[in-house]
This record gives C-alpha cells, structure tokens and sequence, in this order.
DNA sequence: AAGTGTACTTAGGACCCCCGCC
DNA sequence: GGCGGGGGTCCTAAGTACACTT
C-alpha cells in the first residue's frame, strides 16, 4: 500500500467493498431522515457526495461544491458520521466466523501516530540560583517535572512524593551525564519553566473560535488516517493509534517507579500486524521504519511496542466499539451467564470442603467463598521491588485481616478486611460472618470465619493467609468445575446477577408505574451503585470536588439561617415592629464584575502578542472571580427585601426558602453518597447489557438515558434481546 | 512446578466539551 | 447568551489468564 503521507491511507479494493456495506445501511437511514425526498428510488443517495468526499480533507463541511443542487438534496453528512454509518453496516453478530483461532483473514491499517519531536523552550531552570543551559534532551526531562502539579496524587502526597522525585532525579542526573553541575535536587529551581508552562496554558485559553476550529481539523486528519481499520472488509476502528508521548511514569498508589522518565518510542521499536496480501502501511514519520512486520492473524493486536519501565509489551488495539471487542465482550458474559447453571454445584462442592482435611482443601474451599460472595479478585503475586503492594484474594496476608475489630468479645464473627486492591484502591470493609446475609441460604459464614482463624494462626504478618494456593492452582480447580470457568467470571456474574435483581425490586415497588422515566432512571442508578459497592469501585474525591461539597454545605447553612432571619421578622411583625433588616445595594458590584468581563473578552479578541494572550486571560479570570463575589453578596441577601414586607410576603418566602433548603439537603446528600463510588466501571465491564436493554424496553426507559453513544456502539451486539429477557443459562446457548 | 512472556481485560484520573440552568 | 458542572472521552496503568520455557 503505498500511498502518500498526505492523503487518507489508500483504500482502493477496500474501498469498493466498504461502500456496498455503507450505501445499504445509509439509504436506510437517509429515507427516515427525508420523508420530502421525490427520489425516494434512488438506488444509492448520497453515492456522489460520499465517494468524492472519502479521500478529501474534512474541512469543507457546508460543501460550498454543492451549490447547483436541487432543494431537495439530502441533508450533507460530516465525514466522522459516514465512516460511522460504514462501521454500524457490519453486524458482526450475524456475519459468519473468522477461520478456527483466527480473528481475521484479511487486516490493513495506517500504523501507529508518533508525537511530535521536542521543540526546545529555552526558558531555564536554575540551579544553586544559577541559570542552567542545557540541551534540548536536558530541558525536556527538567520540563516534564516542572509539568508536575505540585498538589497531584504524586507531588502532593507526601509519601508518594520522595520516592517520585528520587526517581526522577536519578533518570534526570542519567540524562545530564556524570560529570554535570546538577548533582543536588534541592538546589534545582523548576519555577521558571513552571511559569512558562503556566503562561503557555493561558495562551491557550485565550484561543479564538478560529484557531479552534483548525486545531480540530488538524485532530480530525489525523483520526481519519490512523483512527481506521480494515478488517475482512469492514471498517472498524482504532483504540489508541497515538503513540504514548515521553514525560514521567506515573505509577499510582506506592508505586517505586513512579517519576522516572518514560522514553520516546521510536518506529523501531513498535511492531506492525498488518494481512500480508495488503502492504505495510507506511511509517509516518521521516528517515525511520517499523522494527518489524507481523503478520499473525491469531492475534487483535494492531501495532506494539515495548515500554522502558517495566519493560512491558505495549499494544495497538481496536477500540471497544470493533468486532474483536465485542465477540470477546458477549462470549464474556455468555460465560458468566453459564455460571447461573453451575453455580449451585459449585457452592456445593466448596462447602464440602470448607471442613477438609487437607489445608490445601480447605483453603481451596475459602478462598472460593471469597471470590464468590466478597467478589475479590484473584490476586496475583507481585514483587513489590518493581510494583506497588496490592494485593487479591491468593495474596492475602495476615496483616490485612482484623479479628473482632470493634472489640466486642471473641463470640462475635467479624473481620475486618483492609487492603489495597488493584490501583491501590482501598478495600476497608467488616464482615459479619455470623450475619444472615452469610449465613442464610447455605451462606458458610461461620464455617469460613473458622477456616480464617485457622489459617492466620502461628503465621507472621507478613505471610499469606491462603499460603497453599496460587491463582493458576486455583483456576485450574475452577476448569474443573466448569468448562472456561477462572476467577473473574464470579465477578461478572455476581455483578450481573445482582443488577437483575436490583432492578426486579424496582419494578416491583407499588408506586412503580407512575414513575417518570427520569424517576426510573433513578432507580436503575441506585441498582448500578450496588453492583459499583459490590465490585469496590471508586473514585477519589478531587479537592475540587471537596470544595464544591463544602459550599454546598455552606450554602445549606446560609439558607437556614435566613429561614430563622425570616421567622424573627414574621415575629416583628405580629408585635407590630417595623424595624427589619432591609437588603443593601448590590447593583453596584455586579456592574462592576459585568463590565470587567466584557473588558477581559475585549482584551482577548485584542490580544495579538502571547503577552496580551497571557494578560487576557487573567484579566478573564479575575473577572470571574469578581462576578462570583458578587452573586455570593447576592446570594447572602437574597431572603431580603428592598422595603418593609408585607406579612405574606415573608409567608410566602418562609415557605419557598423551605423548599429550597430540602432541595439542597437531597442535593448534597445524593452527592455524599456518591462521591466516592464510581458507577461507570461495573456499566462498562460487569453488567451484562443486555439486562439493562431489556429492563429499559419493559419500562419505556430510552436507552439512551441508561448508555451513553460510546456505550451503545460497545454493546450494538445486544440492542435487540427481548424485553423479557433474563440472565441465566439460556443466554449461553 | 516455578518462572517468563504474551495478549488481553479492567481501572481511575485528567481533560474536554456540551447542555441545562440562570 | 454565557457559564459552570458533569458526563463523556482519552489516556495509560494495572490487573487476569494462559501458553510456553526452564
């Protein structure tokens, strides 16, 4: 495939056979959206357009070619939508399969994207107070920690940050050389660079609509020739075709190589997977080529490469809406499906176990409770010289779990579980083994409780509580068990399970019916929190977000307080009293913010040199700052008024400042609630879709309020299950 | 049987952009 | 009509699983 650089990748034979794909799909899509259309017959309707459009840039978007057309064309589409209408035409789902153990016959793609090579700032860190020249290599590394934000999870953490900045310091030093002056981080001075960073994110904001526009086009082209993939004659596209830019690694949680510098990869070093009857794309960036060509069509991988840290393979792959992704996906939870027959064979065979002889047995039999009914992960070994400590399941130590944690006698049977899961999340959770919930229903919980002070006795700290087992020891029991049975399937299963029940105690609540769709969504979210608590899936609170919380607090407490305000001057009221609190002028100040804000847009569109641009946007940010000063003045008076109120006016306020004060309570509450669980993850991983498609037809819920497009593209595959869809066995089949 | 390598899924945080609210 | 917050997307780290090697 030979192609020049500047044109979308060729797609000659490609091309032909994407189009019979597109045009079927499109017609059908263009007749609904043209009910005026005359040529209603017309074979192929956007044909022309489409075909000369492919290969041309993007930028012509209200097509000035047009011009002679009759009125009652149909309405243009953007490139992005017809390759988008190329990729839904392919329902791989009704397609027949790839060869045994093949993922495709036939692959073409344009390779992998590389950043831009480093342009030197020239703005100089200083060290011991003197300014430093260094050379391009130098200034980059010194410029991707000045990058660092200095109160992140990394520099702001003061655990974490010595271990970043040894780190960095040590690559940085090996950059610079032996015999360089640097040879103290504390006497390095970053702020200068820092500054220029800061300045250029200001000259960034002051953009005008303009270069706006262009800097989209230019991401466009480069979507357009990287961002798709042919494969076996389908378009499809691409996950991640940029290559990752170098700056410092950044691991998360207690990571020991956090901070060092990650190395620009050059083509060299990235393997391409390309059919062979197609061409090697060629490599994009001047004077190189790709380390090597595969091609192997057992794999999904499009392009790898391998990392400098952990030394890692690194992939190209499609994105989450592809072929290869879904298949993976719904054969995923046709196997967590198939589990629902199982899982009553299962249960009863670890509880046979929980009283074994063998230790190895009954640890075999634990840790199964565990993954089943706590929904840990399997937990592999690590070695923590090289990555952060956390820990699953396998790697449990005896440190991690805490007998009796409120200390209320040796009767009770509680443990409380407190560890780092992956991504250093914190698991922090008691479990009452003696409670119903683990006991009911052949729940084990006393028998496992046991096992657990079994094992921990005698044992240091620092051990392994299931010291017998390993996760290949113990996924190689579950294959037993059932065919392609491994530890993760227990959490797709219990996730998937527990939303359907979820959402079956939605519909069985009386009121449910009467329920609005924004009601009903509601609920499904409270559903998915469940499953979100179930998996342990969180998000940290961002000081931003603390903030905002805590405004809110305050502003609950303003509330309350002008309710009380607005009682006593009901009270002066009945004892005849006049003298009440009156507002006190506020125009002023908002006048004032107001007309800051349109001098700081003036400044903008002004600004010429990267001063202005610099300037401009303070100016726009002190004016914000201004405006906000003045709605709080606002909002501190706002249960006031100009002139003495009547006696209903401040009725009718006390009434209305309740209101507001519940609104707001039910505001932060849901807030608090949320804040640090995350419901993505268990939607986009976990849950199988189809409970959700078909919980949204059964109750009219748009399924656009439930998925999102990304999403629904992920899950095209299970648009059309019934609504009486349940997840069990039969799903498998 | 343990160690190593490969290929894939799962994950949270940063960032961006759009939409509902004022 | 403008803006701020939140949803959505992007990014890439961090898991699991399993084949292959030693």
């Amino acid at each position: 495939m030979p192609g020049s650089d500047d044109e979308d990748f060729e797609l000659s034979t490609r091309e032909k056979k994407r189009r019979k794909k597109h045009s079927k799909k499109h017609s059908k899509k263009e007749k609904k959206k043209s009910k005026s259309s005359s040529t209603k017959k017309r074979p192929r309707p956007i044909k022309s357009s489409s075909d000369d459009d492919f290969h041309s840039a993007p930028k012509q978007k209200n097509g000035k070619r047009s011009v002679a057309k009759p009125p009652t064309q149909l309405k243009k589409l953007e490139k992005t939508d017809r390759l988008n209408y190329a990729m839904q035409a392919f329902l791989w789902w009704e397609a027949p399969e790839p060869r045994p153990g093949c993922q495709w016959d036939t692959m073409e793609h344009a390779g992998v994207s590389f950043p831009e090579p480093y342009v030197p700032h020239g703005v100089k860190m200083l060290y011991d107070g003197e300014p430093m020249d260094l050379t391009a290599a130098e200034e980059e590394a010194a410029t991707f920690f000045a990058a660092m934000d200095q109160d992140g999870m990394h520099l702001g953490n003061p655990k974490t940050a010595p271990i970043f900045i040894k780190n960095f310091f040590a690559d940085f030093r090996s950059v610079l050389g032996r015999k360089h002056v640097i040879k103290n981080f504390d006497k390095c001075d970053f702020g200068a660079i820092r500054k220029h960073l800061n300045e250029q994110k200001m000259i960034k904001k002051a953009i005008t609509e303009r270069e706006k526009a262009v800097r989209k086009d230019v991401k466009n082209d480069a979507l357009y020739k990287f961002g798709y993939c042919l494969v076996d004659g389908h378009l499809e596209k691409v996950g991640n075709y940029n290559m990752e830019p170098p700056g410092t690694f950044r691991g998360r949680g207690e990571h020991p190589k956090m901070g060092k510098l990650k190395q620009r990869v050059l083509p060299e070093q990235v393997f391409i997977n390309v059919s062979e009857c197609v061409g090697v794309p060629p490599c994009s960036v001047d004077g190189h080529a790709w380390g090597d060509v595969r091609h192997d069509p057992c794999v999904m991988w499009l392009g790898q490469w391998k990392e400098n840290i952990n030394n890692q393979v690194k992939y190209m792959q499609l994105a989450a809406q592809s072929s290869f992704k879904g298949k993976s996906d719904r054969s995923k939870y046709n196997k967590a499906a198939k589990l629902c027959a199982f899982i009553g064979k299962i249960r009863k065979a670890y509880k046979s176990k929980l009283k074994a002889k063998e230790l190895e047995d009954r640890q075999l039999a634990t840790a199964m409770w565990v993954i089943d009914r706590l929904a840990l992960r399997v937990g592999g070994e690590k070695d923590t010289e090289e990555e952060a400590d956390t820990v699953g399941c396998c790697s449990l130590r005896v440190e991690h779990l805490h007998f009796d944690p409120n200390e209320e006698g040796d009767d009770n049977c509680e443990i409380e579980l407190e560890f780092l899961g992956k991504d250093s999340m914190l698991f922090k959770q008691t479990i009452d083994f003696g409670a119903t919930m683990y006991t009911e229903n052949n729940g084990m919980g006393e028998e496992v409780y046991k096992n657990f002070v079994k094992f921990v006795k005698n044992k240091k700290k620092t051990d392994e509580v299931f010291d017998t087992l390993t996760p290949s020891s113990l996924n190689s029991h579950l294959k037993e068990l059932m065919e392609g049975l491994t530890a993760k399937v227990f959490r797709t299963f219990n996730a998937s399970l527990t939303l359907q029940e979820e959402l079956r105690k939605t519909e069985q609540s009386g009121s449910w019916k009467t329920l609005s769709a924004a009601e009903k969504v509601v609920e499904y979210n409270n559903a998915n929190r469940e499953v979100a608590i179930l998996c342990n899936h969180q998000k940290t609170v961002s000081k931003a977000q603390e903030n905002q919380l805590e405004n809110i607090g305050n502003k609950l407490e303003t509330l309350k307080h002008q309710k009380k305000v607005l009682k006593s001057i009901l009270i002066r009221h009945a004892k005849g009293d006049k003298e009440v609190p009156l507002k006190k002028p506020e125009k002023e100040l908002k006048e004032a913010a107001d007309q800051a804000i349109l001098n700081a847009k003036r400044m903008k569109e002004e600004a010429k040199t990267d001063e202005d641009k610099i300037k401009a946007t303070h100016a726009d940010e002190e004016a914000k700052q201004q405006r906000r000063e003045a709605t709080q003045s606002k909002f501190i008076q706002a249960h006031l008024w100009d002139k003495v109120p009547t006696k209903e006016q401040v009725c009718k306020r006390i009434t209305l400042w309740t209101t507001k004060i519940a609104k707001m309570e039910m505001n932060l509450k849901h807030r608090d609630d949320n804040k640090e669980v995350s419901l993505g993850t268990s939607k986009i991983n976990y849950m199988d879709p189809r409970i959700t498609v078909a919980w949204c037809k059964r109750n009219e819920v748009p399924i656009e309020k439930i998925f999102s497009k990304t999403l629904r593209d992920k899950f095209n595959w299970a648009m059309s299950v019934p609504p009486n869809l349940e997840f069990n066995a039969e799903l498998a089949k």
